[in-house]
RNA sequence: GCCUCUGUAGCUCAGCGGUAGAAUGCUUAUAGCAUGCCGAAAGCGUUUGCCUCGUAAGCAAAAAGUCGGGGGUUCAAAUCCCUCCAGAGGCUCCA
């Protein structure tokens, strides 16, 4: 809060004209105060995190300068202009009101000119030494400053650029993006910072028709809930992502979602990472629940006996969850959360050469854990983030990426750096919006070994830091993987297809549909029992509806494969399949169904599907 | 955190001071197609009854509402005002 007392002969003020939605009222239009100290104020942000404490201060302050100057008479007089980040009208007004009944308590005459009026005033002040003095009111739990991180990136200067497939770069004007739409719609997206979106994105919709996800208002913002399909699909991504990783040689350790703020290392580290955190209060400790698995992993490694021998060392966790308090007004579906599910696989490694080598093995995990789970290469767009002098040093090396990559990248350079790496990229998805949301990424951090203290002992024996820390994600948040998924349906529309899921992640991958939901339930009974031994997920449309009210509910779930049961396939030995995406049916005996199945879903994980088979036996979650 | 819009039955939405209602779905989407309404009162879903059906909505009836919560104005509030909550969009931010 920020006061100005003027010690005056006189005061006159005359409330004009309304100047906010809903001001005090006015008692009497016009008033005059002789002889009175009029206390202008301004109630700032930092006020409301302790109103009490502010009135307190200010009660103090004014007391203590009316005994100065003598007087008994006290005009508050709420003035904005003294301050340039003003706290709401109402913290203000209430504060107002209690500092007038504060200040009477201990005897003062008290006038208050109404809050919310442009006002004309007389003052006549009395010119002594001590007649005009200005205050400044903090109150405790309003200092908490930005991170240095969030205030440097304010100042922080990028120069955009296109590199093609040979490694020149063209300045971004220049480039033609002849070829290249979505690289052009994700690069005007990044530069530009245009961020309007005309409409609520399009998976917001889709994740609650195909019961998947919702919002959570009991919660927070940003932290949703997963109905059995969508956890199903969610699991199945985790159990896939981690399997990659284990395969590339991850070591998977879980660490605690808390951390002590006062933690050397980690306050540190706090101001160099301009995310905003969640914070909890625990007997007299103060934690921060964790953005990213690096609290965790890097306190291990520090404890950890390391030889070059280990290098590179690979550790590993699928975060569940990071969490991330984002601004509110950032928020959407499933882009953008609070509490989100991030694998998180860092790589400790012991020289610069070691890893750039690491670093082009896990450019292959990330690009092969994308599309395997069903992305092609146009449906992301790759961004690298370097400083000057590390792409200047190493050319070659970013020359690599591109080439790996195969297509042009959009490139961000610094002449300083102002994060803890020195070089990253990233696969960004850019949906129907324009909005683009980093899926993949890793980075080459050089501070972090040394700031958690992170020590391996050399092949000469001697104790080094681990000079090189690379960060990566190799599909990013799980739930924007999802997301990407849900909103990548909008394009398949907008080419004619039917929009659909990748056939491992769909909840229902056969639906089997009893012409006669009695006459033909044993037989799909056993049928289903036998797709399921393949590891297939099967449910069967039981409900009393006509057929084509069960094909259509199963067409808008979205469901691969569809097959009809009737006298005819319970006596002929084919079955009659409704393949998503094609126009006809197709007469399969059922290894040809399990076999084309299998064809597409190999070598992704499975489980069963989360709920009863039957679906006259499931309760319906949404609508 | 700030600004704008939104919140009506499980879902999708109309109504916008006076009885709680006319639109909804799909697609090749600046438009087209289908079904509905203008006639006792939304459509879908749910429950019950009828129908026992071969590939995108069979027929009928019933139940179902704190009109987001709280406060105010008014003879009267879903409707106007204030406030809180939630969602979307913008600003900002996005490791």
């Amino acid at each position: 809060m920020k006061i100005l007392a003027i010690h005056a002969d006189h005061l006159t003020f005359e409330a004009k004209k309304q100047a906010i939605k809903d001001p005090e009222p006015v008692e009497s239009p016009k008033e005059t105060v002789k002889e009175c100290l009029v206390v202008f104020m301004a109630v700032e942000k930092g006020d409301e995190a302790n109103p009490e404490s502010a009135v307190q201060q200010l009660v103090a302050q004014v007391k203590d300068i009316a005994g100065q100057v003598k007087t008994q008479s006290i005009v508050l007089y709420p003035y904005a202009h003294l301050s340039s980040n003003l706290g709401s009208p109402k913290t203000a007004k209430e504060l107002l009101a209690k500092a007038d009944e504060a200040l009477q308590e201990q005897g003062f005459q008290v006038k208050r000119s109404p809050f919310g009026w442009y006002k004309a005033f007389e003052i006549s002040c009395k010119g002594h030494p001590l007649s005009e003095l200005s205050r400044e009111i903090t109150v405790e739990g309003a200092a908490e400053q930005e991170s240095e991180a969030l205030e440097a990136e304010k100042k922080l200067k990028s120069y955009w650029y296109i590199m093609d497939v040979d490694g020149a770069l063209q300045e971004l004007d220049k480039f033609d993006f002849k070829d290249n739409d979505n690289l052009k719609r994700f690069s005007l997206y990044e530069s530009d910072k245009d961020r309007s979106a005309p409409k609520e994105p399009h998976h917001v919709k889709i994740m609650k028709q195909l019961e998947l996800v919702d919002y959570e208002p009991a919660s927070d913002s940003g932290n949703l809930r997963y109905y059995p399909k969508g956890r199903l699909m969610k699991k199945l991504l985790e159990e896939f992502v981690t399997d990659k990783v284990v395969e590339y040689g991850g070591v998977e350790v879980e660490t605690p979602i808390m951390y002590d703020m006062q933690h050397p290392a980690l306050a540190k580290y706090l101001q160099k990472f301009p995310a905003r955190q969640y914070r909890i209060d625990s007997d007299k400790r103060k934690f921060f629940l964790r953005f990213s698995a690096c609290f965790g992993q890097f306190l291990t490694a520090h404890d950890a006996t390391i030889s070059y021998k280990h290098l590179p060392l690979r550790l590993y966790e699928m975060t569940r969850y990071s969490f991330r308090h984002e601004q509110r007004g950032e928020l959407t579906g499933l882009r953008r959360l609070r509490a989100f599910t991030m694998p998180d696989v860092h790589a400790l490694c012991a020289d610069i050469k070691q890893a750039m080598e690491e670093y082009k093995v896990r450019f292959d995990l990330s690009l092969s854990t994308l599309e395997e789970i069903g992305f092609s290469r146009d449906d992301f767009e790759m961004a690298l983030r370097v400083t000057k002098e590390f792409y200047e040093k190493n050319k070659d090396f970013v020359e690599y990426l591109v080439k790996t990559i195969n297509k042009p990248i959009l490139v961000e350079m610094w002449d300083e750096r102002e994060f803890y790496f020195v070089l990253k990229y990233e696969f960004n998805f850019v949906d129907a919006n324009q909005k683009a949301s980093a899926l993949s990424t890793d980075q080459i951090d050089i501070e972090n070994g040394e700031r958690y203290d992170m020590r391996f002992m050399t092949e000469k024996g001697k104790e080094a830091i681990i000079p090189y820390v690379l960060h990566c994600s190799p599909s990013g948040a799980i739930e924007r993987v999802l997301y990407a998924l849900l909103e990548r349906t909008y394009f398949q529309e907008k080419r004619g297809e039917q929009p659909s899921l990748p056939l491992w992640l769909a909840p229902t991958q056969v639906r089997l549909v009893p012409v006669n939901p009695q006459r033909h339930m044993e037989f799909c009974k056993g049928l289903a029992e036998k797709i399921h031994q393949q590891n297939i997920r099967v449910d069967i449309a039981d409900e009393q509806e006509t057929i084509g009210k069960r094909i259509r509910d199963a067409e808008q779930e979205w469901i691969p494969y569809v097959v009809v049961i009737g006298d005819r396939d319970v006596e002929g030995g084919k079955l009659t399949v409704r393949i998503r995406g094609q126009q006809d049916q197709v007469q399969w005996s059922f290894d040809e169904l399990v076999k084309a199945i299998k064809d597409r879903i190999k070598g992704m994980p499975w489980k069963p599907l989360p709920l009863p088979w039957l679906l006259s036996r499931r309760p319906i979650f949404v609508g």
